[in-house]
DNA sequence: TGTTCGATGTCGAGC
DNA sequence: GCTCGACGTCGAACA
C-alpha cells in the first residue's frame, strides 16, 4: 500500500562491488537476498561445514541470517538476530559474509564462489499476526453465543461507551444484574483488569449501581488474578481453538480447509495444480 | 561451478502473467521467490491470519513454502514439503498462492496485493553437510592421538589397502597384536561392521593371522552391535564434539571463533562492520 | 507408516 | 539477563 523504494536487483553482479553495497544495505535496515553458489562454515553451539552448492542467503533487517538449500523447511545454517555482519572479498576473490553473535558466541561464514543475483529490498511489515481469532471475531462469537459467557447471560449492548473507553460487551445475568465484559485475545495482564475496573466504576458513577465485571481471556497472569480478586471482579477462561471451531460452525468464519480448491472455483483441469510427489 | 540456467528475474511484473509462470517454474523444480506486499491465512494444526505487509515468499523445489517477515529466524507461515501448490489471480486481481498439505491436512494461502519482484532460479546443491568433523578429519585426530583408540595403541599405517578396499587405520596394540580400525562419522550400521569384517578377513588371508577389528563411531545401531559381537569384533564409541575440540586444540582445525575478525585481516576502521543493536 | 527424541531448536512470558 | 514451557515446532532414527 505505502509506496516503497523499489527493490534493487543485480543480475550476475561484479562481486567486487558487493561488499560495499551489502554493508550499506544492512546499515539502512534493508533485507538482502543473495542467490548463488556458496560454501558455509558455522561454529558456536555446534560446528558445521557445508561444501559448494546453490543456495539462497537472506539477511534480514534485524541481522538475522538464513542460508537456505533448495529443499526443506529449515535453513541449513543460520544466525539469529543481534549479530555483527561483515562483508568483504576474500583471498579467492569471492564475496564472503561473516555473521557473528556474541552471546552465545557464534560465527557463521558464507563464501560465494558464484553470485547469480542480489536483491536488496526495504520491507515494511507492521501487521499483527493472530492465531485462531482476533478480538473482533472473538466478540462476535461470544455475542452470538452468550451462554459461553455464563448460563442465562443476555447481551444488551455490543460495545458500550463507558467513561473514557468502550466496554466490549454489556449485558445482564439471569438475575437481571448488569454485567460488563472485557475480552482479551491473549493472556490477560493486570492492565486488562484495571481497564475492566475502569468500566465498572464508570458504570457505577453513571447508573448508581455497581455492575458485575467479567474478564474473558485464554489465560490470566498471576498479577491479573490477584487484582481481579482484590477488586471483586470475575474472570472466565476460554479456549480460542474452541471459539474458533464454533465460529466456523456458526458460519462466522469460513474455514480454508473446506475448499480443497480455491474459493468460487469451478470445475477445471489439473493443469492448474502443481503436485510434488 | 556447473553452469546453471540464468535465474529469471522480474521487476514490477504484471500479476496476470505470474500464475502461469510460477506453475511452470514449480513444475520444473525451480525455486521461486516473490517479494511484495501480501496477506496470509493458514489453517491446519492451528489457524492464523496475517494482514498486509512486505514479505519474502520462497517456494522451494520440493514444495516447501516459506513466508518470511523482515525480521526473525522463523517464517511467519510456512508449509513443509509434499504440498500441492496452486497459483492464480483472485477476485481482487491479486496473485494468490495456495499450498496444501494432505497429512496432516493444512492449507496456506498467500495473496499479494503488490508484487515487487519475482525470482525464479534453478538451484543445484549436492554438497554434504557435516557437523563437527568429516571422516578425514576424524581420522587425522585419531591418528594424531592413538591413545583415544586404546591405551598403548600405535598406528602403523594410515589407510591400509586390504582386499578390495582400504581400512582406515592399521596399527598394533600394546601387546603387539595387529589391529584394523574402521571409522564412521555417523551412527555405524551393520554394513559398517561387515566392511570391517571384510578387512579383517582380507588381512587374515594375506598375513595368516587374524587381527583385532575395532569399529569407531559416535553411535551404533542395535544390528551393528549384534553383528560385532557375533563376528568377534570390537567397537569404541567416540564423541564428535570431543574429537572436534581436540582437533582445534592440536591445531588440526582452525576455529572460526578465534578470529573475531576475518582471517588475515589487518587493522581497519569500523566502516567494514555493520552492527545491529 | 507411525512414534519417539534431539535440536545451533526458536520464541515469548515471567521473574 | 535468565529460566521455563510451548510450538503448526522440524527432522532423523527406529519400530
Amino acid at each position: 500500500m505505502a509506496p516503497v523504494n523499489e527493490p534493487l536487483i543485480l543480475e550476475k553482479p561484479d562481486p567486487a562491488a558487493l561488499p560495499d553495497l551489502i554493508r550499506r544495505a544492512i546499515g539502512e535496515r534493508n533485507t538482502v537476498i543473495v542467490i548463488g553458489e556458496c560454501s558455509v562454515e558455522y561454529e558456536g553451539r555446534s560446528t558445521s561445514r557445508l561444501g559448494k552448492g546453490d543456495r539462497v542467503l537472506m539477511i534480514k533487517q534485524d541481522g538475522s541470517v538464513l542460508v537456505h538449500r533448495p529443499t526443506g523447511y529449515s535453513p541449513v545454517n543460520w544466525q539469529p538476530d543481534t549479530s555483527v555482519i561483515e562483508a568483504w572479498i576474500n583471498e579467492r576473490g569471492e564475496l564472503s559474509i561473516l555473521a557473528v553473535r556474541s552471546k552465545p558466541r557464534e560465527v557463521l561464514n558464507i563464501s560465494f564462489s558464484r553470485v547469480d543475483s542480489v536483491i536488496i529490498a526495504r520491507l515494511r511489515d507492521d501487521a499483527e499476526f493472530t492465531m485462531y481469532l482476533d478480538e473482533a471475531e472473538m466478540k462476535r462469537v461470544l455475542v452470538g453465543n452468550p451462554e459461553l459467557i455464563e448460563p442465562g447471560f443476555r447481551v444488551v449492548e455490543d460495545e458500550k461507551r463507558l467513561g473514557s473507553g468502550q466496554a466490549d460487551i454489556y449485558g445482564v445475568d439471569k438475575e437481571g444484574r448488569p454485567v460488563i465484559v472485557e475480552l482479551k485475545r491473549i493472556t490477560a495482564s493486570r492492565d486488562a483488569v484495571l481497564q475492566l475496573y475502569g468500566y465498572v466504576k464508570a458504570y457505577e458513577a453513571t447508573y448508581g449501581k455497581r455492575p458485575r465485571g467479567i474478564l474473558i481471556a485464554p489465560s490470566f497472569s498471576p498479577s491479573a488474578i490477584e487484582t481481579l480478586l482484590r477488586l471483586q471482579l470475575e474472570y472466565r477462561q476460554v479456549d480460542l481453538r474452541e471459539l474458533y471451531r464454533l465460529a466456523v460452525e456458526k458460519g462466522l468464519r469460513r474455514s480454508l480447509l473446506e475448499y480443497g480448491r480455491r474459493p468460487g472455483e469451478r470445475e477445471r483441469g489439473t493443469g492448474e495444480k502443481t503436485r510434488h510427489e
